[in-house]
DNA sequence: CGTCAGATTGATATTCATCAAGATCGGTGG
DNA sequence: CCACCGATCTTGATGAATATCAATCTGACG
């Protein structure tokens, strides 16, 4: 499988957000990054290194993560097809975090000097790559109240409505279905969990017909109860396109 | 009391992490705000809303809020004197939490309009802006890392090395002491535990003859030991300036 | 067939929540 | 001045959520 069209995914998720005008998608287009392929738990950022480019997951899951003294760990963000994992490494110099891989996939990392030059010929563009970083923050809100007041139930169910959405964006999750090829250890990390607990939150979602999560592959059952159960209000996510 | 002069704050926030040129001060000095007086559990700004401003603290506390449906709360930041609490609503339109205080203080409300009018003509300080931002959500992804993996305790020990830098940064926090106003209830809103949790943390600190905290003047008593039960590595708070 | 990573399950231990009751303290009306 | 009040802090007892440890089970794959 060759790298999906990294342009165009961005263009999908830069459109969800505002308008973008001819010019501006052209700018877009101008961009020459450098393909990579990844495997699972390769690590496509270091912690402490200074990036000279910004990468953009096309395919396959990535994730940032904390490590901390013990060897436990934290995912502190997910990202999905469509999204710049460290657009910030174009203001914050060294990374507080590293960036790794969750399963197989593409990533184009784009220079920082390209994506500087797009910030100097359009203010538009550089409020929505702004604004993308921005979106990132909201989601990391949304993830310290569930770290901190949702039952390790309701975590779950609002990450998985969370994912579907932000698939949807980009077309990969027709029918609320989607690829999900996480392993349950990872999905600990993200939740803040063991992965015994984990597991078991998993089953119990299965066992009231929640989902439905088979080799890679999950199916949310029904959506309105699964958004129930967590509380979930997309609200944060800025799904809907807004007057420039 | 009156008002602290706010855009000194501000400058002091910015040099903080990077160069500013005389013409960017005055830019900066040129920005009028309207002052507002606080006292505690005031909302400065309401979830769901579309603000026209962005409200930079002066003098005391203020944090952005998710209130659950249960009722309980979790904040997911918290603001000191010389922090912009919403710079993102220049992006965002809509306020996906609010933002309250925690003590009395000042606030001052800057225009959007004049904040965009930055962004025009100085593309360094636009970044400078943006950084701000970022160093926002690297401060969320290093809380998301404590309420994920850290015990309460050392989340407590680590929440206390962060402010106690931030607040140097605008001068607040000279030998390790400064105002610490919050009750513990907020306090536990903030480490996502319950206040009687919250309280035994505190006074396991004191106990530990790691701070003493009397009548809203807290004073850390050994950094050192404080940080490294915290495993604090201040890197994301990117105190140090950068070559433009 | 053996091996290995991951998923699952059960038993037990820790952390933290909840409930209830005092203790403390500043403010307030009489 | 003093009794009272509400908010907050503190402490103890008990229970729920989650961690940890240890097996077993499953399927992919050389």
């Amino acid at each position: 499988m060759p790298s999906p069209p990294a342009v165009d995914l961005l263009l999908a998720t830069l459109e969800c957000r505002g308008a973008v005008s001819p010019e501006e998608r052209a700018l877009v287009r101008g961009l020459e990054g450098s393909v990579r392929r990844f495997s699972r738990r390769e690590e496509l950022i270091v912690v402490g290194s200074r990036p000279v480019s910004s990468c953009l997951v096309t395919a396959g899951m990535a994730a940032r993560v904390v490590g901390l003294a013990d060897g436990s760990r934290q995912i502190c963000s997910l990202h999905v097809p469509g999204d710049f994992v460290d657009l910030h490494g174009l203001l914050l110099k060294q990374m507080d975090h590293s960036v790794v891989t969750l399963t197989p996939g593409y990533a184009v990392y784009y220079p920082h000097e390209q994506l500087r030059e797009i910030t100097r010929r359009s203010p538009h563009l550089t409020r929505m790559l702004w604004l993308l970083t921005m979106i990132d923050a909201a989601i990391q809100r949304s993830w310290i109240a569930s770290l901190g007041r949702r039952s390790a139930q309701a975590h779950l169910c609002h990450l998985l409505c969370e994912l579907c959405l932000r698939l949807d964006v980009v077309g990969l999750a027709a029918r609320h279905r989607f690829e999900f090829a996480l392993k349950q250890g990872d999905l600990a990390d993200v939740l803040g969990i063991s992965t015994v607990h984990a597991n078991r939150c998993v089953q119990q979602l299965r066992a009231d017909k929640l989902i439905r999560w088979l080799d890679r592959s999950l199916e949310i059952l029904d959506f309105r109860r699964l958004a129930e159960a967590a509380e979930f209000d997309p609200l944060y996510l800025n799904l809907h396109r807004e007057p420039r």
